[in-house]
DNA sequence: ATCGTTTCCGGAATCGTTACCGGAAATAAT
DNA sequence: ATTATTTCCGGTAACGATTCCGGAAACGAT
């Protein structure tokens, strides 16, 4: 029993009237007489009718789909995903979301795939261990739409949305200079990042204006990994020059540092301060509960898919955007030494 | 100078082969000289032919890509999602996710869109106020693959893959009482969906079998949300039949309710024991560290996606199959009570 | 009455691919 | 040598929509 979706055609038959004829009707477009139309969009909404996007897309060469690459789905970045998704929606086009799961080679085939007529232009955050960018000259060569956020992909001309990272580095390093702290060590994210160099540069930046010598021992780069930071963080606290706070660009990396912590027996905020990154829900849970930096992360996507969005109806060539965000600092037990 | 990408018609322009003869080539047919094959796969390579999908999904009709509806994306269903895509992509098939947001409009527009002509078939998930399947049985009656998974829809004929809830509900329960909780509440979820009651079934299974009376006014439905729970506990326990434990059927309910127990200055585990759903990764960083029911996400999106594929390829009617995982009970402070 | 303009519609090409049919050439069988 | 069978390839019609072109009918103006 089971019955295909109606087309234009059987509309057309049904009504002696040719497919061109139905064609204008379902779309808004002029020359058609009103009353046919309302013939044409009656019968249509009796037979349910649906227009065969595939066929549309075909036509049109143009699939109104935008594909997003991002790294992975943590709490940030799936807060930016639904700020792309809205601003997406409000314009009529539809997300699909893809991870490389910190994989260059997936993040390759991805764009692959997707680019075989699936989407019109991609919003991307790049793989941690994506340091090549030629499979996005390609993308620039067909002129193919494309924004960068989070993290950017450098030497390349696009547009891109971004938080103030070095900033954020510095706000957080600040307020923990503020709170009395004077060792204070880094928990630096992988070297290739951007993100990572610049929320390091804030904290050097931090530490320099309020003339504290900077201590490369007091540095570690490791992986955005819970279990990294935990044994970076033991392995700091036991060393010679114990720092007496921790500034992690990450809070995953917050966490690790704080099992660490906990398990060699020091108080928080007294002995050692705590401050991460990104402020994700779960850290006003622990006790204490963990400080950390935020980003307007729903903002940062809504604005990649509205930039994107302009771009791609804009058929002129329009100029390259660079926004910058700012982020905000959220103080709560384990950097709060002074009331 | 945007180049079009090349197409089946460019290689047979530039050898002098007719479409056919390239199409064949292309793909995995007989009926094709093993030297003019070479030709073209080596042209082919050289001009980086990528297959345009949406003429050959036309053209087919059929997309190989599996439209995946889910009320979120959560610590467990993006686990579920996982298992899904792996075994999609063993079968060479894409995922589309969607999120309903928990709401039934979203559920039935999205079932709709992605219907037109951009999925083969539905891995689903319903939302907590889907009550009705009218939008479902439309696709019963084109015959369209589908299968339900974690939350299942009542009174449809598909396959399904999921927890087996009772069970979870009963050991949770059990393990409570056997560490000397007598008086055990039960957050339970909303009264629609049907793993609040399969769990909450289990629960009372537990409490029977140790002969404990069941009172009903340990009971509280809310909604599976972390401020909901929060009340609900507060209430619970300054009530006159203040509860020695609390199962909580998700782990969000069981962080608010153990926000309220702190709050209310209550030591855990000796006071008060606490149980959650889901084992979500956080529960393990909390003070006291969180006992939770853990289910095999990740194997329950696999199997859903293998089944799925399973029918898919099964052009005569398959089988409806019922699947049902085991849950496994994950201890930790909050309810140690014995030694 | 003639010519020009609108208004409205149909025909046909097109998007890139696959599927079916048939036919020429080469090979095998009688 | 004739027929039968492979082997390999081309032509063409789909798939479902959009788009351009042109033309018939209706209307208006002179």
């Amino acid at each position: 029993m089971q019955s295909k979706p109606p087309t234009i055609k059987d509309i057309a038959k049904k009504l002696h009237l040719s497919v061109s004829t139905v064609s204008r009707a379902l779309r808004n477009v002029p020359d058609i007489n009103p009353e046919t139309k309302r013939n044409i969009l009656e019968l249509a909404e009796e037979l349910n009718y649906q227009p065969n996007k595939l066929a549309r897309s075909l036509r049109q060469n143009q699939t109104n789909t935008i594909g997003v690459i991002v790294p992975n789905l943590d709490y940030v970045i799936s807060t930016m995903v639904k700020g792309i998704d809205e601003a997406a929606l409000e314009a009529g086009f539809t997300v699909i979301v893809c991870q490389s799961n910190e994989s260059f080679g997936r993040e390759v085939v991805n764009t692959r795939r997707m680019l075989n007529s699936l989407v019109d232009g991609f919003i991307i955050s790049i793989s941690s261990e994506t340091k090549s960018n030629e499979h996005f000259k390609v993308l620039q060569e067909r002129e193919i739409p494309m924004v960068v956020f989070d993290r950017v992909i450098p030497d390349i001309l696009a547009s891109s949305v971004i938080l103030d990272n070095e900033e954020g580095g510095f706000i957080a390093t600040e307020h923990l200079i503020e709170q009395g702290y004077r060792k204070i060590a880094i928990l630096a994210g992988p070297k290739t990042l951007g993100i990572s160099n610049s929320r390091f540069k804030g904290y050097q930046k931090a530490l320099k204006k309020h003339n504290i010598k900077f201590d490369p021992e007091l540095v570690v780069h490791c992986d955005f990994n819970q279990d990294f930071a935990f044994f970076a963080t033991e392995e700091l606290l036991s060393s010679k020059k114990r720092p007496d706070a921790i500034f992690t660009i990450s809070d995953r990396m917050a966490i690790g540092a704080m099992l660490a912590i906990k398990n060699k027996g020091l108080k928080m905020p007294e002995e050692i301060g705590l401050v991460g990154f990104n402020n994700e829900p779960s850290l006003a849970l622990f006790t204490p509960s963990i400080s950390s930096v935020e980003q307007p992360s729903f903002e940062i996507g809504k604005m990649a898919g509205k930039i994107f969005i302009e771009q791609f109806l804009n058929t002129s060539f329009s100029d390259i955007r660079e926004e910058v965000l700012k982020p905000k600092l959220c103080i709560r037990e384990s950097s709060m030494r002074k009331i």
